[in-house]
This record gives C-alpha cells, structure tokens and sequence, in this order.
DNA sequence: GCAAGGTC
C-alpha cells in the first residue's frame, strides 16, 4: 500500500480522485478520520490529509517551570530547571526565592548587565498538537510499503511534510519516503508529480523551523517580559510578537497623526434649488474658501437671494467596470464593509465552505482558471438561489467573459460559490457572506455599469454655483453587486437659461479633517501590503489584539494600553516593532531554503538581538511596569470623583469578581457606583462630562447593536430616579382572595426595571420591564391574560405592551422591532405564575429571535 | 497565561 499525505483533507480527496485509475476513490474512515482509497497501476493507494501543522513547537515543560507557579517560578532550589540547561553554560545568579523568568531561562530580577553574554537559553521541542491526525498517520504509516509527502508546495508545506514524516519514522524506519510537488490540484499537474517524485528538502523544512522558533523565543520573552513588568492578575496577558506588534504600531502611528493633526479653518457656501417641485443641493464653485474675509464678501453677495439661472449644462457618462474575484484579502475588506470583522468572515467561511456552498477560502488567486465551469455554478446558482434567479438567466445569456485581478497562482481558485447545496437554510451571518460571495461571483461575469453624470452651473447674484448629480443608467454588474453603490442623485432636467428658485444659502465654517482611523477590512489590505502576516492569519492576529484590549472600537482605535505598548517596546526592543522584522526573517529563511545558512545559526544570532534588547528591557522593568499600570488606568477611567476629584475607574471586586465603579482614591473616599448591565460604558468628553444635578460623572452606555445612551452614573441622581407607579391590581393576588397592586420599580442598585406584586412575600408576580423608555399605566388590563397594559415611550413613538412575557396573546400579533413575533409560553392561567416565568420568558425570547430574525 | 503558521 502507497500511503499520500496532504496538508489537508480537501487536497487528499483531489489527489485521489485525479489518480485513481478504477472508478471513483474510495471514502473510508481510520478512526473518525476521513481517507481516500483507490488504484493505481494495480497498487493500493491511500490518501490522507493532515490538519496544517500537526507538531507545535514549545519550551520542554520540565525546563518551563514547575506548573503550580507558572511563569514566575524558578523553583525555589532552581535544579530541575538548570541541570537540563545544555552546554555547561554558568548558571544564571539567582537566589532561593522565587523570581520571575523568562522563556528562555533568564530572570528579570536580580540580574546584572553582564551576565548577559552567559545567557542560557531554553531548549525547544515540538510537541505533538493534532494527536488524532498523528494517531491515523502512524496506524496507515505502520502498513504502507511507501510514503509520498504531498503536502502544499511552499515553506510552511515542506516543514508540514517534514513533520509528518518525524512521526512516520518513529513507526516505520525503513519505509521509502518521496515528497510529489504540485502547484495546482489539477489533473496535468498532479499526475506529473507523481511520475517525478523528489526528495524532501530538508532546507526549505529547517528555513520553516527557523521562523517558528524565531517567533516562539521572541513572542514568549516579550510577552512574559511585559507582563510580569506589572502583573495585572490572570487573564491579563500583554502579548507581543513579530506580526501583531507592528500592527498595533500602524493603529497607534495612525492615532498620534490624528493627535498631531492640526485643523485648518475653511469656509463653503452651500443651499438650495429648487425646480418643479423637485430640490437639489447646490454649492460655491469655489469649494473651499481659505480666507475667511472672501467667504464673507462673496456670502454677502447671495445672501438672502432666491433666483439663479442655468448657465450650462454638462452630461458625461462614464463606466464602472466589474470587480475582480474575491480572494481572502478582498473578501475579508468586503465582508468588514458590510459590518463583518475578518475574523469572522473567516469562520463564516469556513462553515461555508464545510456545507459545501463556496470554494476553499484562503487564497491569493483572483484568476478563475480556465477549468472551471463558470456557466455550471451560474445555472446551480439559479437552481439554488431564487433570488437570484433572473440575474443569474442574464448572466447566462451573455457573453460571460470573467473580470480577473492582478494575482494569479494556481493552488486554489479565486473564492466563488459552488452553486450546489441550499443556501436558504443559512442563518443571518452566514446568509449575508454567502451572498456578498454569490453575488460578487455573478458581477464578475457581467459587463460594466454605465453611471451618467450632470454638471449644472448656477448663476446667483453674478457668483458661480454648481450642483453635480449621478444616475445610473445601465446597471451591469450592479444588477447583481450593489454593494457599496452610491443611491443616485437626482437633478431635475434643466437646460441653458432656464430659472430655479435657490434658498438657504448658508455661509459654513469648517475644519479639515485628521486622517480617517483605520477599518478592520483598511488595516488588513495595510497588513498585506508591508508583509505582515499571511492570509490565514491576519484576521486572527487583529482579533487578538482586540482580545488583550490593545484596541478598541471600529474603526479602529488603540487603547491607552496598546499606545504605551508600543512606546515601550519602540524604546527598548524597536525591532519587533516595525515590519522590518519580518522583512529581515525572509531573508534568512531564504538564505537558509537555499542551504547558505543553517536554522541554529539563524536562530541563534535572532537570539544574541533580542539579548541585546533585554539589557535594556530588565534595567527599565519598573518604569515600564509603571507606564503600563498607568496607561491600564487611564483606560478604565470613566470620570471623576464627585466627592474627591480623583479618578473613577472601574473596578472587578476581588470578592464577587463582578465590576463595579470605584474612586482610586479608597480607602481615603468611598464612592461607589454599579455598573448599567448590558452596555460598554465609555467616558464623555467636556461639558458633557459631569452631571449637572449631582456632579458624579456623566458616561456612554452602548448596549450590542442598538443604539447608545448617555446618562449619570450614580443610580440615585434625579435625572435617573423613577417613582413608583400603580399599574393595576394583582389578578393571581384577586384570584386568591386578598387584594394585591402591582407596582413598577426601577432598582436603584442594578437600573433594572421590574413590576412587582405589593404581596410579594406571599405572591410571586413579577414582570421585567424594558430598560428605557418613560413608562405610563393605562388602567386597563389584557384581554388574554388579565395582566396590566402599560405604554412604554420609545424613540419610535409610544408603544402598548401587556406586562406579561408569557402572555398567550403575544402568540397572535407580531411584536414589534426586530426580533419579530415572541413566541408565548405555556400561559395556562390568566395573569401567569412566579418569577420563573418571567425567566423563561426572557429564554423563550431569545430563541425565537434567533429563529426569525 | 506566551507567537505565528497551518487548518477543523
């Protein structure tokens, strides 16, 4: 038996087919894995594909520290630790008590600038991280009479390779092993491949060692550094690393140009015209005065005016041509336009591409090859998709001359839809991508769009107007993409001569704008340009930074900690700050791919600069240590202190580990506030700032998707309080015999709305209310339950709602907003029953949102 | 509790 190995399952499942000689490959499964059987030249043949890398490197764990300490732990005699040290180096000063250290072996405390040159840094292993796929190899390695390593043909593929075939060797020592390279899992490729098999190139496996050793050592060093510097408790790691930290310096460079941007004042003159019923906009053909006291001469000129005449008249049209086919980069900004981070874009993707609704979904390639079947998947589309049915007919009686981009290779296929599968089952996040894809898919087949555009001159009082509007005239490809499109802009038809009415000429100050903050989709297009990270990784790399709370927001905003981040390590350890630690890397994994240099000594000249770096590091460890607490701070300030003046902040109690408001002056002051549930408080700026009835600090509470708030902290300013108000009588308390009035409270601890029975020692009625919104009693009382109708004032006007969650009546009538119809629940009695139901209540609504929205 | 790179 000849076992295959690929890097993973989809490039085993093409392999076998391209080379299977007797029918269609067999699927099978060794354990829960999937694997190709088929037939070739009479020989058995098994494929396999692996899951990407199936080792991870790490530090050995008896070296790493003993686990009850965890990164702080040199234990207290330090012998484990040191004895395994290699290379009978001098062992670091240390002392009996615990101290941090470092990945490589170093502690920060207690060591001296000399010692340096005597550094011993840890060892590096690779464990085995996918253990099911590594079971399977070793049980098909076990039995094959040969191997071939047919992982992807790249760096990261030959090192993929090499490990797989570490793991091979440890089961079969003997076993013949060939690596096949192809470069498009097609046909002609693949077979030729196999006919030509190669060796694998252990220098191009090593030059793949190296960057993860390389990354390893510096991430972990400086990740521990900075967070040891000034340990904020768990779960509050400060990471660095080669990609992620150039990356925050972009958001961060960006920032402090925003921060250094200087205004300038600028003046528009800007109204109204108007023709048979029809307005437009019109403004100053000098679009910008720079000079204040023109604006004003010339503003006085039309001032008041309301008549202008048409002094010409231009029409031009101009095409938009079709965009190119999506590959991960342009998805990915696509999808962030939309309101999908590219995070999440990718784990959309993925299930896409798992249900079998688009193409694999990490590629560079935006050229379909010619082997695809461009008028199948239309015709599957139209099968598939209702809606997109007639475009899809269109499209097919075209003549379908497919756009392409600027990169093409041949692996994969640009990202497209397969037109198989039912993509009406998908759910909202999914069902978006999946059109942005098909629909992209389309347009790329179509012909340009034709955008006509009208250019009126306007005389008002002698000065020269202008108003510019846009039409699309023939749709194209914006037939199927309107995404990103411009609504058309309208202008009556006017011709040479012709009268308008003008008003609301207005003179308007200005000031120029600082440069735009970037979006998730902006920063990884800036990623990719400056050869930060890969297609596979840099969604996930911005992901995290938001994770450690570098950043903030979208756009994207640095915090006072990732700013303080980046000043730190720009200060003492510049290299990883800046894309050119990456550039560098290149060039020594070339040097190394092509046999001029060896992984160790790559590794270990990467290790001598960072030993350069942390000299400097250790001796700033305290400052550091204090920019950083700092800067935390700053991040959790949400105001000051009405009774003190010093800071607000918010605070985790040590004890509950819920988080509350606190003053950074306690034990001295004792103010207090709750923090609103449900929101992201951030602070207000100004005047805004602090509530004019009490003093405490006014903040933003942005609740998830909806719209944000601003309100006083303190629960028991005037400008939260709410009476209590009478909404009706008790019906479970009337059914019983006593006499019970349901009251609305809002608590002062949690803001929380609620109605509660005045029995309520003996009763259990209780109903939530919604969070905001002045609320009135109606005195009337559901038809279906007999609970209280109350009218709740929201921004969309005033809305009646019977009180009761479980009320059997909210079943007929669609509720309003977005979450459609609630569905009611059991609601055998009039009136419902106890807390519980107002729980479930709360469940059931959250299920049937999902279900309808 | 560390990185970045594959892919599930």
């Amino acid at each position: 038996m000849k076992l295959v190995i690929a890097e993973k399952n989809i490039a085993a499942q093409k392999i076998a087919q391209l080379l299977s000689q007797v029918g269609a490959p067999k699927t099978d499964k060794v354990y829960n894995t999937q694997v190709y059987r088929f037939t070739v030249d009479g020989e058995e043949w098994v494929s396999m594909g692996l899951a990407g890398h199936i080792l991870a490197p790490d530090f050995p764990d008896e070296i790493l520290f003993d686990q009850k300490a965890g990164w702080h732990s040199v234990d207290a005699e330090g012998e484990v630790l040191l004895a395994d040290v290699p290379d009978g180096l001098p062992r670091p000063p240390y002392d009996t008590k615990r101290r941090p250290f470092l990945a490589n072996g170093i502690n920060i405390k207690g060591w001296k600038v000399e010692s340096l040159p005597y550094l011993t840094w840890a060892p590096i292993v690779k464990n085995p991280a996918e253990k099911e796929i590594i079971r399977v190899l070793k049980n098909l390695a076990k039995k094959a009479d040969s191997v071939v390593i047919a992982t992807d043909f790249d760096r990261e593929g030959e090192l993929i390779g090499s490990d797989a075939l570490s793991q091979v060797r440890q089961v079969a020592p003997e076993v013949p092993v060939a690596r096949a390279r192809y470069s498009a899992l097609i046909k002609g490729e693949v077979t030729e491949a196999f006919a030509h098999l190669v060796e694998l190139d252990q220098d191009l496996a090593d030059a793949g060692e190296s960057r993860q050793y390389i990354d390893l050592i510096w991430g972990a060093v400086l990740t521990r550094y900075l967070t040891l510097a000034k340990f904020g408790g768990f779960g509050n790691v400060r990471s660095a690393g080669r990609v992620q930290t150039p990356t925050l310096a972009l958001v961060v460079e960006r920032e402090r140009e925003r921060m250094a941007f200087v205004p300038e004042d600028y003046w528009q003159i800007r109204g109204k015209a108007e023709k048979d019923g029809q307005e437009f906009k019109i403004a100053h053909a000098t679009t910008r005065f720079t000079d204040k006291a023109t604006a004003e001469l010339v503003f006085s000129h039309v001032d008041g005016s309301n008549r202008g005449w048409v002094s010409a008249v231009a029409k031009r049209s101009r095409k938009q041509a079709p965009p190119v086919p999506f590959n991960t980069t342009s998805l990915q900004a696509a999808a962030a336009a939309e309101g999908i981070a590219p995070a999440r874009t990718m784990r959309i993707a993925e299930s896409l591409y798992m249900s079998g609704l688009i193409s694999y979904p990490r590629v560079d390639n935006t050229v379909y090859p010619r082997s695809l079947d461009l008028a199948g998947i239309v015709s599957g589309l139209a099968k598939n998709s209702p809606a997109l049915a007639p475009v899809c007919k269109k499209v097919l009686a075209g003549p379908m001359k497919p756009t392409r981009g600027k990169t093409e290779t041949t692996d994969h296929p640009p990202i497209h839809p397969t037109g198989q599968g039912n993509p009406e089952s998908l759910d909202g996040g999914q069902k978006k991508l999946y059109n942005l894809i098909a629909r992209r898919f389309l347009a790329t087949l179509m012909g340009p769009a034709t955008i006509e555009n009208t250019k009126l001159s306007i005389d008002v009082e002698g000065e020269p107007f202008v108003a510019s509007g846009d039409v699309l005239v023939q749709p194209g490809f914006r037939e199927a993409y309107p995404y990103g499109l411009k609504r058309d802009e309208q202008l009556p038809a006017l011709a040479e001569g012709d009268e308008v009415a003008v008003s609301d000429i207005a003179l308007e100050a200005k000031q120029t704008e600082p440069p735009a903050r970037y979006s998730q989709g902006r920063l990884v297009q800036e990623m990719e340009k400056r050869g930060l990270g890969t297609k596979s990784t840099r969604a996930s790399i911005i992901e995290r930074l938001y994770q450690v709370r570098y950043l903030k927001n979208d756009p994207i905003e640095p915090s006072q900690l990732g700013m303080a981040i980046v000043d730190a390590l720009s200060q003492y350890a510049p290299r990883v700050t800046t894309p050119e630690m990456t550039a560098e890397l290149d060039r020594d994994m070339t040097s190394v791919a092509e046999g001029k240099e060896s992984r160790d000594h790559v590794v270990d000249h990467s290790r001598a600069l960072l030993a350069g770096m942390l000299d400097e590091l250790i001796e700033h460890k305290d400052d550091l240590g204090e920019a950083i607490s700092d800067a935390v701070t700053a991040d959790a300030r949400v105001g000051a202190c009405p009774k003190c003046g010093k800071d607000l902040v918010m605070k985790t109690s040590a004890k509950t580990r819920g988080s509350f408001i606190g003053c950074m002056g306690w034990p001295d002051c004792d103010v207090t506030y709750p923090v609103p549930s449900g929101v992201k408080v951030s602070p207000l700026e100004g005047e805004a700032a602090v509530c004019p009835e009490c003093g405490a600090p006014r903040i933003k509470c942005q609740p998830f998707r909806n719209r944000a708030w601003e309100q006083c902290v303190n629960p028991r300013c005037p400008t939260n309080f709410e009476p209590d108000i009478k909404v009706g009588e008790c019906p479970v308390c009337a059914e019983a015999g006593r006499t019970g009035e349901l009251i609305a409270h809002k608590s002062e601890r949690s803001g929380k709305r609620f109605i509660r029975c005045t029995n309520y020692e003996l009763c259990e009625v209780s109903y939530p209310l919604p969070a905001r919104g002045k609320l009135e009693a109606t005195g009337e009382v559901c038809q279906d339950c007999g609970a209280p109708i109350v009218v709740v004032e929201t921004a969309r006007g005033p809305w009646r709602i019977c009180v009761n969650m479980d009320c059997p009546g909210k079943e007929k009538k669609p509720a309003r907003g977005r979450g459609g119809a609630r569905k009611a629940g059991t609601g055998k009695k009039a009136g419902a029953k106890k807390t519980s139901a107002a729980k479930k209540a709360g469940s059931t609504k959250k299920a049937s949102t999902k279900k309808t929205s």
